[in-house]
DNA sequence: CCAAAAGTGTTCAACATACACCCATGA
DNA sequence: TCATGGGTGTATGTTGAACACTTTTGG
Protein backbone atom coordinates (compact mmCIF):
# COMPACT_ATOMS: atom_id res chain seq x y z
CA UNK A 1 0.00 0.00 0.00
CA UNK A 2 1.18 3.64 -0.62
CA UNK A 3 2.08 5.11 2.11
CA UNK A 4 1.89 8.99 2.44
CA UNK A 5 1.07 11.79 4.44
CA UNK A 6 -1.58 10.88 6.83
CA UNK A 7 -3.95 14.00 6.03
CA UNK A 8 -4.08 13.07 2.27
CA UNK A 9 -7.75 11.86 2.85
CA UNK A 10 -8.49 8.08 2.38
CA UNK A 11 -10.84 8.10 -0.16
CA UNK A 12 -9.15 10.35 -2.65
CA UNK A 13 -5.60 8.36 -2.63
CA UNK A 14 -8.06 5.58 -3.82
CA UNK A 15 -10.25 6.90 -6.43
CA UNK A 16 -7.56 8.49 -8.28
CA UNK A 17 -5.64 5.63 -8.87
CA UNK A 18 -6.28 4.02 -11.93
CA UNK A 19 -8.29 0.96 -12.12
CA UNK A 20 -7.57 -2.30 -14.37
CA UNK A 21 -9.59 -5.54 -16.11
CA UNK A 22 -8.42 -8.59 -14.66
CA UNK A 23 -8.09 -11.59 -16.88
CA UNK A 24 -7.86 -15.07 -15.88
CA UNK A 25 -5.72 -16.68 -18.58
CA UNK A 26 -5.44 -20.98 -18.11
CA UNK A 27 -2.81 -22.74 -19.98
CA UNK A 28 -4.87 -26.08 -20.02
CA UNK A 29 -2.16 -28.96 -20.44
CA UNK A 30 -3.28 -32.48 -21.71
CA UNK A 31 -1.45 -35.57 -22.69
CA UNK A 32 -2.92 -37.91 -25.30
CA UNK A 33 -0.42 -40.62 -24.92
CA UNK A 34 1.66 -39.22 -27.09
CA UNK A 35 2.28 -35.74 -26.57
CA UNK A 36 1.80 -33.11 -24.24
CA UNK A 37 -1.03 -29.96 -25.81
CA UNK A 38 -2.37 -27.40 -24.99
CA UNK A 39 -5.81 -26.82 -25.13
CA UNK A 40 -6.55 -23.51 -27.31
CA UNK A 41 -9.83 -21.13 -28.27
CA UNK A 42 -10.57 -19.54 -31.46
CA UNK A 43 -11.37 -16.22 -29.97
CA UNK A 44 -14.80 -14.74 -30.74
CA UNK A 45 -14.88 -11.06 -30.08
CA UNK A 46 -13.38 -8.34 -31.90
CA UNK A 47 -10.48 -7.12 -31.67
CA UNK A 48 -8.78 -10.16 -33.24
CA UNK A 49 -11.78 -12.64 -33.92
CA UNK A 50 -10.56 -15.81 -34.58
CA UNK A 51 -7.21 -15.78 -33.40
CA UNK A 52 -6.28 -18.78 -31.38
CA UNK A 53 -5.89 -18.04 -27.83
CA UNK A 54 -5.85 -19.28 -24.10
CA UNK A 55 -8.89 -19.87 -22.34
CA UNK A 56 -10.00 -17.11 -19.81
CA UNK A 57 -11.88 -14.70 -18.46
CA UNK A 58 -12.80 -11.56 -16.33
CA UNK A 59 -12.64 -11.39 -12.73
CA UNK A 60 -16.40 -10.42 -11.28
CA UNK A 61 -17.08 -8.56 -7.97
CA UNK A 62 -17.20 -11.07 -5.68
CA UNK A 63 -14.85 -13.60 -6.33
CA UNK A 64 -10.94 -14.55 -5.50
CA UNK A 65 -8.66 -15.48 -7.96
CA UNK A 66 -8.69 -18.92 -7.62
CA UNK A 67 -12.25 -19.24 -7.69
CA UNK A 68 -12.64 -17.11 -10.76
CA UNK A 69 -10.13 -19.19 -12.59
CA UNK A 70 -11.73 -22.42 -11.39
CA UNK A 71 -15.44 -20.95 -12.61
CA UNK A 72 -14.16 -19.42 -15.47
CA UNK A 73 -12.63 -23.36 -16.84
CA UNK A 74 -15.78 -24.75 -15.71
CA UNK A 75 -17.69 -22.73 -17.81
CA UNK A 76 -15.80 -23.52 -20.88
CA UNK A 77 -14.91 -27.22 -20.33
CA UNK A 78 -17.45 -27.94 -18.21
CA UNK A 79 -14.78 -29.94 -16.18
CA UNK A 80 -14.46 -29.21 -12.36
CA UNK A 81 -11.89 -30.52 -9.44
CA UNK A 82 -8.94 -29.94 -11.92
CA UNK A 83 -5.82 -28.96 -10.68
CA UNK A 84 -5.02 -25.79 -11.36
CA UNK A 85 -1.59 -23.40 -9.80
CA UNK A 86 -0.98 -19.57 -10.96
CA UNK A 87 1.43 -18.47 -13.13
CA UNK A 88 2.20 -15.46 -13.42
CA UNK A 89 0.48 -11.89 -13.40
CA UNK A 90 1.01 -10.03 -17.11
CA UNK A 91 0.59 -6.01 -17.56
CA UNK A 92 2.00 -4.27 -20.45
CA UNK A 93 -0.11 -1.67 -21.17
CA UNK A 94 -0.82 -2.32 -24.51
CA UNK A 95 -1.41 -5.98 -24.01
CA UNK A 96 -4.71 -5.41 -24.61
CA UNK A 97 -5.58 -2.87 -27.45
CA UNK A 98 -9.16 -2.04 -26.36
CA UNK A 99 -9.12 -1.67 -22.32
CA UNK A 100 -5.51 -1.85 -19.87
CA UNK A 101 -6.23 -5.23 -18.76
CA UNK A 102 -4.08 -7.38 -16.29
CA UNK A 103 -3.99 -11.30 -16.90
CA UNK A 104 -3.06 -13.76 -14.17
CA UNK A 105 -2.49 -16.80 -15.41
CA UNK A 106 -3.37 -20.23 -14.21
CA UNK A 107 -1.64 -23.68 -15.57
CA UNK A 108 -4.07 -26.78 -15.23
CA UNK A 109 -3.67 -30.69 -15.65
CA UNK A 110 -6.75 -32.54 -17.09
CA UNK A 111 -6.97 -35.77 -18.47
CA UNK A 112 -8.16 -35.49 -21.95
CA UNK A 113 -10.15 -38.34 -21.69
CA UNK A 114 -12.37 -36.54 -19.33
CA UNK A 115 -12.44 -33.70 -22.10
CA UNK A 116 -15.86 -34.25 -24.54
CA UNK A 117 -14.56 -32.16 -27.15
CA UNK A 118 -17.78 -30.51 -27.97
CA UNK A 119 -19.06 -28.91 -24.49
CA UNK A 120 -19.97 -25.58 -25.93
CA UNK A 121 -20.81 -25.13 -29.54
CA UNK A 122 -20.10 -21.50 -29.75
CA UNK A 123 -16.57 -22.35 -29.37
CA UNK A 124 -13.91 -23.79 -31.77
CA UNK A 125 -11.41 -25.71 -29.23
CA UNK A 126 -8.60 -27.70 -30.19
CA UNK A 127 -5.81 -29.12 -28.73
CA UNK A 128 -2.19 -28.23 -30.25
CA UNK A 129 1.16 -30.01 -29.37
CA UNK A 130 3.94 -27.51 -28.03
CA UNK A 131 5.15 -27.29 -31.20
CA UNK A 132 2.79 -26.97 -33.56
CA UNK A 133 1.25 -23.45 -32.12
CA UNK A 134 -0.83 -21.15 -34.41
CA UNK A 135 -0.25 -17.45 -34.36
CA UNK A 136 -1.52 -16.96 -30.92
CA UNK A 137 -3.57 -13.42 -29.15
CA UNK A 138 -1.58 -10.85 -27.42
CA UNK A 139 0.94 -12.36 -25.48
CA UNK A 140 -0.33 -15.44 -25.15
CA UNK A 141 2.62 -17.10 -26.62
CA UNK A 142 4.63 -15.70 -24.04
CA UNK A 143 2.42 -16.92 -21.50
CA UNK A 144 2.38 -20.47 -22.99
CA UNK A 145 6.32 -20.62 -22.80
CA UNK A 146 6.54 -19.17 -19.01
CA UNK A 147 3.21 -22.16 -17.95
CA UNK A 148 5.87 -24.59 -19.70
CA UNK A 149 8.81 -23.46 -17.43
CA UNK A 150 6.54 -23.46 -14.44
CA UNK A 151 5.06 -26.55 -15.12
CA UNK A 152 8.51 -28.43 -15.96
CA UNK A 153 9.98 -26.79 -12.57
CA UNK A 154 6.70 -28.26 -10.55
CA UNK A 155 6.57 -31.83 -12.06
CA UNK A 156 10.35 -32.58 -11.03
CA UNK A 157 10.19 -31.48 -7.49
CA UNK A 158 6.07 -32.39 -6.72
CA UNK A 159 4.66 -35.95 -7.94
CA UNK A 160 1.78 -34.01 -9.88
CA UNK A 161 2.00 -35.76 -13.78
CA UNK A 162 -0.17 -37.93 -12.77
CA UNK A 163 -3.57 -35.33 -12.96
CA UNK A 164 -2.82 -35.54 -16.74
CA UNK A 165 -3.36 -39.47 -16.90
CA UNK A 166 -6.58 -41.52 -16.23
CA UNK A 167 -7.11 -42.71 -12.86
CA UNK A 168 -5.41 -45.74 -13.52
CA UNK A 169 -2.76 -45.64 -15.59
CA UNK A 170 0.76 -48.01 -16.93
CA UNK A 171 4.19 -46.87 -15.85
CA UNK A 172 5.05 -46.87 -19.64
CA UNK A 173 2.19 -44.26 -19.73
CA UNK A 174 3.65 -42.24 -17.35
CA UNK A 175 7.19 -42.34 -18.85
CA UNK A 176 5.81 -41.20 -22.27
CA UNK A 177 3.76 -38.75 -20.51
CA UNK A 178 7.19 -37.12 -18.78
CA UNK A 179 9.09 -37.73 -22.05
CA UNK A 180 6.34 -35.29 -23.45
CA UNK A 181 6.78 -32.96 -20.43
CA UNK A 182 11.05 -32.72 -20.91
CA UNK A 183 11.33 -33.38 -24.10
CA UNK A 184 13.97 -35.88 -23.32
CA UNK A 185 14.18 -39.83 -23.21
CA UNK A 186 14.45 -42.04 -19.99
CA UNK A 187 15.68 -45.57 -19.45
CA UNK A 188 13.06 -47.34 -18.65
CA UNK A 189 14.50 -49.17 -15.89
CA UNK A 190 15.71 -46.15 -14.03
CA UNK A 191 12.38 -44.34 -14.32
CA UNK A 192 10.31 -46.99 -12.87
CA UNK A 193 12.45 -47.96 -10.02
CA UNK A 194 12.80 -43.88 -9.20
CA UNK A 195 8.56 -43.51 -9.37
CA UNK A 196 8.02 -46.74 -7.60
CA UNK A 197 10.59 -45.72 -5.12
CA UNK A 198 8.41 -42.21 -3.92
CA UNK A 199 5.81 -44.80 -2.73
CA UNK A 200 2.93 -42.55 -4.34
CA UNK A 201 2.21 -45.52 -6.54
CA UNK A 202 -0.10 -48.54 -5.72
CA UNK A 203 0.19 -51.29 -8.30
CA UNK A 204 -3.23 -53.05 -9.38
CA UNK A 205 -3.65 -56.64 -10.51
CA UNK A 206 -5.67 -54.93 -13.87
CA UNK A 207 -3.30 -55.29 -16.75
CA UNK A 208 -4.10 -52.79 -19.97
CA UNK A 209 -5.72 -54.76 -22.41
CA UNK A 210 -5.35 -53.93 -26.90
CA UNK A 211 -2.34 -51.60 -26.43
CA UNK A 212 0.57 -54.09 -26.20
CA UNK A 213 0.21 -57.91 -26.20
CA UNK A 214 1.92 -58.74 -22.83
CA UNK A 215 -0.36 -55.74 -21.22
CA UNK A 216 1.25 -53.69 -18.85
CA UNK A 217 0.19 -53.35 -15.34
CA UNK A 218 -2.17 -50.33 -14.15
CA UNK A 219 -1.23 -48.36 -11.64
CA UNK A 220 -3.49 -45.86 -9.17
CA UNK A 221 -1.55 -43.04 -6.97
CA UNK A 222 -1.96 -43.40 -3.26
CA UNK A 223 -3.62 -40.28 -2.10
CA UNK A 224 -3.03 -40.57 1.28
CA UNK A 225 0.41 -40.90 1.24
CA UNK A 226 0.69 -38.43 -1.95
CA UNK A 227 -1.56 -35.78 0.79
CA UNK A 228 0.74 -36.04 3.53
CA UNK A 229 4.24 -35.82 1.19
CA UNK A 230 3.09 -33.46 -1.28
CA UNK A 231 3.98 -30.28 0.87
CA UNK A 232 7.72 -32.09 0.38
CA UNK A 233 10.17 -31.30 -2.29
CA UNK A 234 11.37 -34.86 -3.90
CA UNK A 235 13.52 -34.12 -6.86
CA UNK A 236 12.70 -37.04 -8.79
CA UNK A 237 13.16 -36.69 -12.33
CA UNK A 238 14.95 -34.00 -13.86
CA UNK A 239 17.64 -32.57 -12.02
CA UNK A 240 19.58 -30.47 -14.52
CA UNK A 241 17.74 -27.38 -16.44
CA UNK A 242 14.48 -28.47 -15.43
CA UNK A 243 12.19 -25.67 -16.86
CA UNK A 244 14.54 -24.02 -18.64
CA UNK A 245 14.73 -26.03 -22.47
CA UNK A 246 13.01 -23.65 -25.05
CA UNK A 247 9.72 -23.77 -26.49
CA UNK A 248 10.14 -24.74 -30.29
CA UNK B 1 -10.16 -13.43 -22.88
CA UNK B 2 -13.50 -14.77 -22.68
CA UNK B 3 -15.25 -16.38 -25.36
CA UNK B 4 -18.64 -15.46 -26.56
CA UNK B 5 -21.27 -15.34 -29.29
CA UNK B 6 -19.76 -12.66 -32.10
CA UNK B 7 -22.49 -10.62 -32.21
CA UNK B 8 -22.40 -9.32 -28.72
CA UNK B 9 -20.57 -6.18 -29.07
CA UNK B 10 -17.24 -5.66 -27.82
CA UNK B 11 -17.51 -2.48 -26.26
CA UNK B 12 -20.81 -3.69 -24.10
CA UNK B 13 -19.00 -7.05 -23.15
CA UNK B 14 -15.44 -5.09 -22.10
CA UNK B 15 -17.49 -2.18 -20.28
CA UNK B 16 -19.45 -4.54 -18.25
CA UNK B 17 -16.50 -6.11 -16.80
CA UNK B 18 -15.62 -5.33 -13.30
CA UNK B 19 -12.63 -3.18 -12.68
CA UNK B 20 -10.34 -3.22 -9.88
CA UNK B 21 -7.26 -1.35 -8.62
CA UNK B 22 -4.23 -3.16 -8.89
CA UNK B 23 -1.26 -3.10 -6.44
CA UNK B 24 1.82 -3.70 -6.23
CA UNK B 25 3.49 -5.10 -2.95
CA UNK B 26 7.12 -5.86 -2.66
CA UNK B 27 8.77 -7.98 -0.03
CA UNK B 28 12.36 -6.43 0.54
CA UNK B 29 14.90 -8.85 1.90
CA UNK B 30 17.54 -7.96 3.11
CA UNK B 31 20.82 -9.24 5.10
CA UNK B 32 22.58 -7.86 8.38
CA UNK B 33 25.52 -10.47 8.35
CA UNK B 34 23.06 -12.07 11.20
CA UNK B 35 19.66 -12.88 9.89
CA UNK B 36 17.45 -12.30 6.89
CA UNK B 37 15.38 -9.14 7.18
CA UNK B 38 12.10 -7.96 5.65
CA UNK B 39 11.73 -4.17 5.75
CA UNK B 40 8.41 -3.31 6.21
CA UNK B 41 6.90 0.63 6.68
CA UNK B 42 4.19 2.18 8.82
CA UNK B 43 1.12 2.64 7.03
CA UNK B 44 -0.19 6.24 6.12
CA UNK B 45 -3.47 5.86 5.26
CA UNK B 46 -6.14 4.94 7.01
CA UNK B 47 -7.87 2.15 7.36
CA UNK B 48 -5.40 0.05 9.84
CA UNK B 49 -2.96 3.30 9.86
CA UNK B 50 0.31 2.66 11.83
CA UNK B 51 -0.17 -1.32 10.70
CA UNK B 52 2.94 -2.44 9.45
CA UNK B 53 2.66 -3.52 5.64
CA UNK B 54 5.18 -4.11 3.09
CA UNK B 55 6.03 -1.31 0.34
CA UNK B 56 3.86 -0.95 -2.02
CA UNK B 57 1.87 1.20 -4.47
CA UNK B 58 -0.83 0.91 -7.27
CA UNK B 59 -0.35 0.80 -10.78
CA UNK B 60 -0.30 4.09 -12.90
CA UNK B 61 -2.15 3.60 -16.47
CA UNK B 62 1.12 3.63 -18.74
CA UNK B 63 3.55 1.49 -17.15
CA UNK B 64 4.12 -2.40 -16.97
CA UNK B 65 4.14 -4.79 -13.40
CA UNK B 66 7.36 -4.97 -13.44
CA UNK B 67 8.07 -1.05 -14.40
CA UNK B 68 5.50 -0.06 -11.73
CA UNK B 69 7.22 -1.84 -9.27
CA UNK B 70 11.00 -0.65 -9.47
CA UNK B 71 9.13 3.04 -9.45
CA UNK B 72 7.62 2.34 -6.26
CA UNK B 73 10.86 0.69 -4.51
CA UNK B 74 12.63 3.50 -6.05
CA UNK B 75 10.13 6.25 -4.60
CA UNK B 76 10.38 4.49 -1.12
CA UNK B 77 13.61 3.63 -0.92
CA UNK B 78 15.77 5.44 -3.06
CA UNK B 79 17.09 2.41 -4.53
CA UNK B 80 17.36 1.69 -8.27
CA UNK B 81 18.77 -1.70 -10.33
CA UNK B 82 17.42 -4.07 -7.41
CA UNK B 83 17.00 -7.48 -7.97
CA UNK B 84 13.62 -7.42 -8.49
CA UNK B 85 11.11 -11.04 -9.10
CA UNK B 86 7.77 -11.51 -9.64
CA UNK B 87 6.18 -14.10 -6.87
CA UNK B 88 2.39 -13.86 -7.33
CA UNK B 89 -1.36 -12.49 -7.55
CA UNK B 90 -3.47 -11.89 -4.88
CA UNK B 91 -7.25 -10.79 -4.95
CA UNK B 92 -9.44 -12.33 -2.24
CA UNK B 93 -12.44 -10.07 -2.29
CA UNK B 94 -12.08 -8.99 1.19
CA UNK B 95 -8.21 -8.19 1.18
CA UNK B 96 -8.46 -4.89 0.81
CA UNK B 97 -11.79 -3.15 2.55
CA UNK B 98 -12.01 -0.06 1.13
CA UNK B 99 -11.77 -0.77 -2.71
CA UNK B 100 -11.60 -4.26 -4.34
CA UNK B 101 -7.39 -4.44 -4.81
CA UNK B 102 -5.92 -7.22 -6.92
CA UNK B 103 -2.11 -7.21 -5.60
CA UNK B 104 1.05 -8.20 -7.28
CA UNK B 105 4.32 -9.11 -5.26
CA UNK B 106 7.57 -9.33 -6.05
CA UNK B 107 10.67 -9.98 -3.44
CA UNK B 108 13.67 -7.70 -3.78
CA UNK B 109 17.07 -8.32 -2.79
CA UNK B 110 19.06 -5.21 -1.59
CA UNK B 111 21.91 -5.40 0.52
CA UNK B 112 21.34 -3.57 3.63
CA UNK B 113 24.68 -0.88 3.33
CA UNK B 114 22.54 0.51 0.18
CA UNK B 115 19.98 1.52 2.40
CA UNK B 116 20.25 4.69 4.17
CA UNK B 117 17.45 4.31 7.08
CA UNK B 118 16.36 7.63 6.67
CA UNK B 119 14.90 8.30 2.86
CA UNK B 120 11.75 9.75 3.41
CA UNK B 121 10.95 11.34 6.70
CA UNK B 122 7.02 10.54 6.14
CA UNK B 123 8.01 6.93 6.56
CA UNK B 124 8.51 5.26 9.26
CA UNK B 125 10.63 1.81 7.69
CA UNK B 126 11.66 -0.79 9.81
CA UNK B 127 14.04 -4.45 8.98
CA UNK B 128 12.25 -6.93 11.36
CA UNK B 129 13.57 -10.54 11.28
CA UNK B 130 11.59 -13.51 9.70
CA UNK B 131 10.99 -14.78 13.84
CA UNK B 132 9.84 -11.30 15.30
CA UNK B 133 7.31 -9.89 12.61
CA UNK B 134 4.81 -7.74 13.58
CA UNK B 135 1.01 -8.25 13.13
CA UNK B 136 0.71 -7.61 9.39
CA UNK B 137 -1.79 -5.63 7.28
CA UNK B 138 -4.58 -7.60 5.17
CA UNK B 139 -3.28 -10.80 3.58
CA UNK B 140 0.82 -9.59 4.06
CA UNK B 141 1.48 -12.27 6.47
CA UNK B 142 0.45 -14.95 3.90
CA UNK B 143 2.48 -13.18 1.11
CA UNK B 144 5.90 -13.04 3.27
CA UNK B 145 5.95 -16.37 3.61
CA UNK B 146 5.11 -17.59 -0.18
CA UNK B 147 8.19 -15.00 -1.04
CA UNK B 148 10.42 -16.29 1.31
CA UNK B 149 9.58 -19.97 -0.73
CA UNK B 150 10.17 -18.66 -3.47
CA UNK B 151 13.65 -16.92 -2.34
CA UNK B 152 14.93 -19.75 -0.75
CA UNK B 153 13.54 -22.23 -4.23
CA UNK B 154 14.91 -19.89 -6.81
CA UNK B 155 18.50 -19.50 -4.46
CA UNK B 156 18.93 -23.11 -4.23
CA UNK B 157 19.06 -23.09 -8.03
CA UNK B 158 19.85 -19.86 -9.27
CA UNK B 159 22.99 -17.95 -8.09
CA UNK B 160 21.58 -14.89 -6.59
CA UNK B 161 22.11 -14.98 -3.13
CA UNK B 162 25.10 -12.53 -3.96
CA UNK B 163 22.34 -9.75 -4.55
CA UNK B 164 22.06 -9.29 -0.73
CA UNK B 165 25.66 -8.61 -0.08
CA UNK B 166 28.31 -5.97 -0.74
CA UNK B 167 30.11 -6.14 -4.11
CA UNK B 168 32.92 -7.73 -1.93
CA UNK B 169 31.92 -10.51 0.58
CA UNK B 170 33.55 -13.16 2.24
CA UNK B 171 32.83 -17.18 2.25
CA UNK B 172 31.72 -16.99 5.68
CA UNK B 173 29.58 -13.76 5.04
CA UNK B 174 28.08 -15.98 1.74
CA UNK B 175 27.38 -19.27 4.00
CA UNK B 176 25.91 -16.95 6.82
CA UNK B 177 23.88 -15.54 4.12
CA UNK B 178 22.29 -18.64 3.06
CA UNK B 179 22.44 -20.06 6.39
CA UNK B 180 20.09 -17.62 7.17
CA UNK B 181 17.74 -18.30 4.36
CA UNK B 182 16.98 -21.10 5.18
CA UNK B 183 17.34 -21.53 8.51
CA UNK B 184 20.56 -24.93 8.93
CA UNK B 185 24.02 -24.73 9.02
CA UNK B 186 26.48 -26.17 6.46
CA UNK B 187 29.79 -26.96 7.15
CA UNK B 188 32.17 -24.65 5.82
CA UNK B 189 34.40 -27.04 3.55
CA UNK B 190 31.73 -28.71 1.91
CA UNK B 191 29.80 -24.98 1.28
CA UNK B 192 33.03 -24.01 -0.25
CA UNK B 193 33.64 -26.44 -2.33
CA UNK B 194 30.16 -25.96 -3.52
CA UNK B 195 30.09 -22.39 -4.31
CA UNK B 196 33.60 -22.13 -5.79
CA UNK B 197 32.76 -25.24 -8.16
CA UNK B 198 30.22 -22.68 -9.42
CA UNK B 199 32.65 -20.62 -11.21
CA UNK B 200 31.00 -17.44 -10.42
CA UNK B 201 33.12 -16.66 -7.93
CA UNK B 202 36.21 -14.39 -8.17
CA UNK B 203 38.57 -14.48 -5.39
CA UNK B 204 40.37 -10.75 -4.67
CA UNK B 205 43.89 -10.60 -3.02
CA UNK B 206 42.17 -8.61 -0.44
CA UNK B 207 40.90 -9.33 3.43
CA UNK B 208 38.42 -8.26 5.21
CA UNK B 209 39.79 -6.48 8.18
CA UNK B 210 38.44 -5.84 11.51
CA UNK B 211 36.42 -8.58 11.68
CA UNK B 212 38.17 -12.16 12.59
CA UNK B 213 41.89 -11.46 13.54
CA UNK B 214 43.12 -13.60 10.40
CA UNK B 215 40.87 -11.82 8.21
CA UNK B 216 38.93 -13.77 4.68
CA UNK B 217 39.54 -13.01 1.29
CA UNK B 218 36.70 -11.08 -0.69
CA UNK B 219 35.56 -12.29 -3.36
CA UNK B 220 33.18 -10.98 -5.90
CA UNK B 221 31.12 -12.26 -8.52
CA UNK B 222 32.35 -12.96 -12.27
CA UNK B 223 29.42 -11.13 -13.70
CA UNK B 224 30.42 -12.10 -17.75
CA UNK B 225 29.99 -16.04 -16.15
CA UNK B 226 26.79 -15.17 -14.03
CA UNK B 227 25.49 -14.21 -17.39
CA UNK B 228 26.06 -16.28 -19.00
CA UNK B 229 25.13 -19.07 -17.09
CA UNK B 230 22.02 -17.52 -15.34
CA UNK B 231 19.01 -19.34 -17.29
CA UNK B 232 21.06 -22.50 -16.10
CA UNK B 233 19.69 -24.23 -12.87
CA UNK B 234 22.71 -25.27 -10.70
CA UNK B 235 21.22 -27.42 -7.59
CA UNK B 236 24.60 -26.19 -5.61
CA UNK B 237 22.67 -25.79 -2.17
CA UNK B 238 19.64 -27.19 -0.78
CA UNK B 239 18.46 -30.18 -2.55
CA UNK B 240 15.82 -31.71 0.28
CA UNK B 241 13.11 -28.92 1.29
CA UNK B 242 13.88 -25.81 -0.07
CA UNK B 243 11.12 -23.77 0.60
CA UNK B 244 9.23 -25.96 2.40
CA UNK B 245 10.41 -24.88 5.53
CA UNK B 246 7.98 -23.32 8.29
CA UNK B 247 7.92 -19.53 9.13
CA UNK B 248 7.72 -19.41 12.80
C1' DC C 1 51.10 -16.70 23.59
C1' DC C 2 46.53 -17.53 23.19
C1' DA C 3 41.84 -17.06 21.54
C1' DA C 4 39.06 -16.76 17.44
C1' DA C 5 37.95 -17.35 13.00
C1' DA C 6 39.91 -18.87 8.25
C1' DG C 7 41.25 -22.26 5.32
C1' DT C 8 41.89 -26.80 3.51
C1' DG C 9 41.38 -32.99 2.00
C1' DT C 10 39.84 -37.48 2.57
C1' DT C 11 36.69 -41.17 3.35
C1' DC C 12 32.29 -43.27 2.95
C1' DA C 13 27.51 -43.68 1.56
C1' DA C 14 23.88 -42.59 -1.51
C1' DC C 15 22.31 -41.79 -5.77
C1' DA C 16 22.37 -41.34 -10.92
C1' DT C 17 23.54 -43.56 -15.11
C1' DA C 18 24.44 -46.95 -18.35
C1' DC C 19 23.42 -51.14 -20.01
C1' DA C 20 20.82 -56.40 -21.86
C1' DC C 21 18.11 -60.10 -21.36
C1' DC C 22 13.83 -62.77 -20.54
C1' DC C 23 8.66 -62.66 -20.36
C1' DA C 24 3.86 -62.71 -21.91
C1' DT C 25 0.73 -62.74 -25.41
C1' DG C 26 -1.99 -61.64 -29.70
C1' DA C 27 -1.73 -62.33 -34.27
C1' DT D 1 6.26 -69.05 -33.71
C1' DC D 2 7.39 -64.66 -33.85
C1' DA D 3 7.06 -59.78 -33.27
C1' DT D 4 6.00 -56.32 -29.90
C1' DG D 5 6.21 -54.05 -25.94
C1' DG D 6 6.65 -55.16 -20.57
C1' DG D 7 9.38 -56.06 -16.85
C1' DT D 8 13.57 -56.55 -14.14
C1' DG D 9 19.19 -56.26 -11.78
C1' DT D 10 23.95 -55.01 -11.64
C1' DA D 11 28.16 -52.48 -12.08
C1' DT D 12 30.32 -47.96 -12.33
C1' DG D 13 30.96 -43.16 -11.64
C1' DT D 14 29.53 -39.01 -9.49
C1' DT D 15 27.96 -36.36 -5.99
C1' DG D 16 26.73 -35.24 -1.20
C1' DA D 17 27.82 -35.70 3.77
C1' DA D 18 30.65 -36.29 7.61
C1' DC D 19 34.64 -35.22 9.79
C1' DA D 20 39.71 -32.40 12.30
C1' DC D 21 43.69 -30.12 12.07
C1' DT D 22 46.77 -26.17 10.78
C1' DT D 23 47.17 -21.14 9.86
C1' DT D 24 46.96 -16.29 10.84
C1' DT D 25 46.99 -12.46 13.73
C1' DG D 26 45.01 -8.98 17.08
C1' DG D 27 44.95 -8.43 21.69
Amino acid sequence: MLNLNPSITLLKLYKEQTKCLVALDSIIFGFDNEALKVLLVKRGIEPNIKTWSLMGGWLQPNEGLDEAANRILKELTGLDNVYLEQVAAYGNPERDPVERTVSITYFALINVSDYGTNISDDLEAKWFGLDELPELLFDHQTIVFDALQRLRYKASHHFIGFELLPEKFTLPQLQKLYEAIYDVEFDKRNFSRKLLATNFLLKTEEKQRGYSKKGAYYYSVDKSKYDSGKATEHSFLITTNAGSATLK
